[in-house]
RNA sequence: GCGCCCGUAGCUCAGUUGGAUAGAGCAGCGGACUUCUAAUCCGCAGGUCGAGGGUUCGAAUCCUUCCGGGCGCGCCA
């Protein structure tokens, strides 16, 4: 159970008491009533706003206001006391066994503590990586990949249904390029010379292995073929082969998508024109011309008539286009049909990771979705900064040529999927990110994957030691252990940081930042470093306590549940937690 | 030109979605190892939260106008 929502509903009911008594009036608006750990431990345990936000609706002045509420707080079990400060907030003091109770319900819940049940089960779709099926995938995929993987897990433990998606953009132009560059391939492996690949296709060898299985599997058949003959067939085998190689990029990651949805069967099963209909039956289509963008104009600009959505009845700046001058459908077009597909197969809430190079396209994508779902559905389009990759400070070239590695696979290799997740989650998801391959490995405070990683070890170290102090513990010590001895101020700061724990998920959900996973994280492991230190200058500190299996074993408990905390985070980051760094 | 994101300590960034005296790490300075692994910890110093105006009990946070940086701006996705 969350300390703090138990207590904000403890305050609702004082305030439902004092409507009830006629001191308050009856209808007041209680979203806004806060329960937060005050900046000073010295203010005490809890502090409300409650009589600050609801004075000017009661007509009351907020420390009046506070005053009553404190009076009906007061007698509310494990409240010592309830104190007005400032303009009128209330701080309120728990009893010890108020924390002892929750490093219990750690203990008890394990690696679950801290699931929350504020999605109420409601259906989310994370669609996230989404990465053209032409190559591998590589760094700039890697920030995506994991935000949005973790994002879903976070959503998963608040609560909610998740599906990971992941949308295969198989439609466009890019495809054709990719059938062609593996049909040169192909040409390859059965012997021809191919000097140089030509401009605009695409040069990886990674296609050469798609080459010679076509050329195994079909022989010359398509070797002299018109390309209309040969396309289609060689775009599919090509595709499936680039989208092995994106599903095993991300399998080394350790992510898995639950769905994956092609564009090209969404436009060839008719679903783009249906929608489309839709929208030109409720008037939101026209034939116009747009303006040219200012500043900087396209050489070949050339205003013409286009086929547009009335993106701007919908928050957008201006109508944009569905259709190529081809008449096929654009991007955007079938973008709509997918988001439409989204909310009929029941999501109601859409979350959207993308990289920071679409960010000018997130309004029309929201206008879209609101047009089509009549706003039933919610968008919510998270973006991606890009990472700055260094090795020991200095910028590292991207170059193929040059062999400096460039796909995520080599990132992975270089450094393992465990940090490659958890430096992904360094940064708010706006902020652009460091990634320094020299740092991310050092073993320093400097680098929060070694920092949070070194606590859980040492929580098991802890344990190790004790089992050789004491040769009746077992490999739990805690079973059995009398959390009352846990009597020191210190003691219970870390066992208030770890109750904040439930809190933190959900706020790290509800705004769907997952990078507050990892700032608790480090908190908490700074809160565990510092409380072991502690002990080498204060003895009596020590979590192993000579002659006094009962008090260490106390203690034990509580090294469990920082350890059982640190493991739940890392769980929901999808990084393993080590339990020895060095061998 | 327009839109989105960013601007917080010398550097890199948090800031619980409007709360109390704005916080970490690095770099700098000064301390703590016959250890439950010092791979750590403690202390000091460092700020007109880009600038101005507004909203209110209260603003780094919301609105507005500028300044500076990044990304984007029909027939790429």
């Amino acid at each position: 159970m969350d300390i703090f929502s138990e207590f904000r509903k403890e305050i609702i009911q004082v305030v439902e008491r004092l409507v009830a008594e006629s001191v308050l009036p009856e209808g007041l608006d209680l979203a806004r009533v806060a329960v937060d750990v005050p900046r000073e431990a010295a203010f005490g345990d809890l502090s409300t706003n409650a009589a600050m936000v609801l004075a000017k609706p009661s007509g009351m002045k907020p420390r009046d206001l506070a005053a009553r509420l404190t009076e009906g707080l007061a007698a509310v079990r494990g409240v010592v006391s309830a104190e007005i400060a400032g303009p009128g907030f209330i701080n309120i003091r728990l009893d010890r066994n108020i924390w002892l109770r929750c490093l219990g319900d750690i203990l008890e819940a394990g690696t679950a503590y801290g699931s929350s049940k504020i999605g109420g089960g409601d259906a989310v779709n994370v669609e996230f990586v989404s990465a053209n099926p032409t190559g591998p995938l590589h760094i700039g995929h890697a920030r995506g990949s994991v935000f949005g993987d973790v994002l879903a897990s976070l959503l998963e433990k608040a609560g909610y249904a998740v599906t990971r998606e992941y949308y295969i953009n198989d439609a466009g132009a890019q495809v054709d390029v990719l059938a062609r560059s593996v049909h040169l391939r192909y040409r390859e492996a059965l012997g021809e010379k191919i000097d140089q690949i030509p401009e605009g296709l695409y040069p990886g060898d990674y296609l050469c292995a798609v080459g010679a299985l076509l050329a195994e599997r079909s022989g010359d058949r398509w070797q002299r073929l018109p390309e209309a003959e040969w396309l289609p067939e060689i775009r599919g085998v090509a595709i499936d082969a680039m989208m092995g190689l994106v599903r095993e990029d991300l399998a080394a990651l350790g992510i898995r998508h639950d769905v994956f949805t092609s564009e090209r069967q969404l436009v060839e099963a008719g679903k783009v024109d249906t929608v489309l209909e839709g929208l030109a039956k409720r008037g939101l289509i026209y034939t116009g011309v747009l303006e040219p963008p200012k500043g900087k104009k396209p050489d070949d600009w050339e205003s013409r008539p286009q086929t547009l959505f009335r993106a701007t009845e919908f928050g957008d700046e201006v109508d944009r286009p569905l259709k190529k001058s081809d008449d096929s459908w654009t991007y955007f077009a079938s973008d709509i049909a997918y988001h439409q597909d989204k909310y009929e197969r029941g999501f109601g809430t859409q979350i959207d990771v993308w990289g920071a190079d679409h960010g000018g396209y997130v309004k029309r994508m929201s206008a879209a979705t609101k047009a089509v779902t009549e706003g039933a559905a919610e968008l919510d389009v998270k973006i991606c900064q890009i990472v700055k990759l260094l090795d020991k400070g200095e910028p590292v070239k991207m170059s193929k040529r040059a062999g400096t590695f460039v796909t995520l696979r080599d990132l992975i290799d270089e450094v393992g999927p465990d940090v490659v997740r958890f430096i992904m989650l360094t940064r708010s998801n706006d902020a652009p990110l460091d990634f320094d391959l020299t740092k991310v490995t050092e073993q320093s405070r400097d680098n929060p994957v070694f920092y949070v990683q070194y606590a859980h070890a040492r929580c098991h170290s802890v344990n190790r030691m004790a089992r050789e102090a004491f040769s009746e513990l077992t490999d739990k010590p805690e079973d059995g252990a009398n959390l009352d001895l846990l009597t020191h101020d210190a003691e219970l700061a870390l066992i208030k940081l770890m109750a904040q724990w439930p809190r933190v998920v959900e706020s790290a959900a509800h705004a769907h930042e997952p990078h507050r996973i990892a700032y608790y994280l480090y908190d908490l492991a700074a809160a565990f470093h510092g409380l072991w230190t502690k002990g080498k200058e204060q003895t009596e500190l020590r979590f192993i306590v000579e002659n006094n299996v009962e008090l260490t074993k106390s203690r034990l408990a509580m090294v469990r549940g920082v350890r059982t905390v640190i493991a739940s985070g890392l769980d929901i980051m999808g990084v393993e937690p080590v339990e020895e760094l060095r061998g």
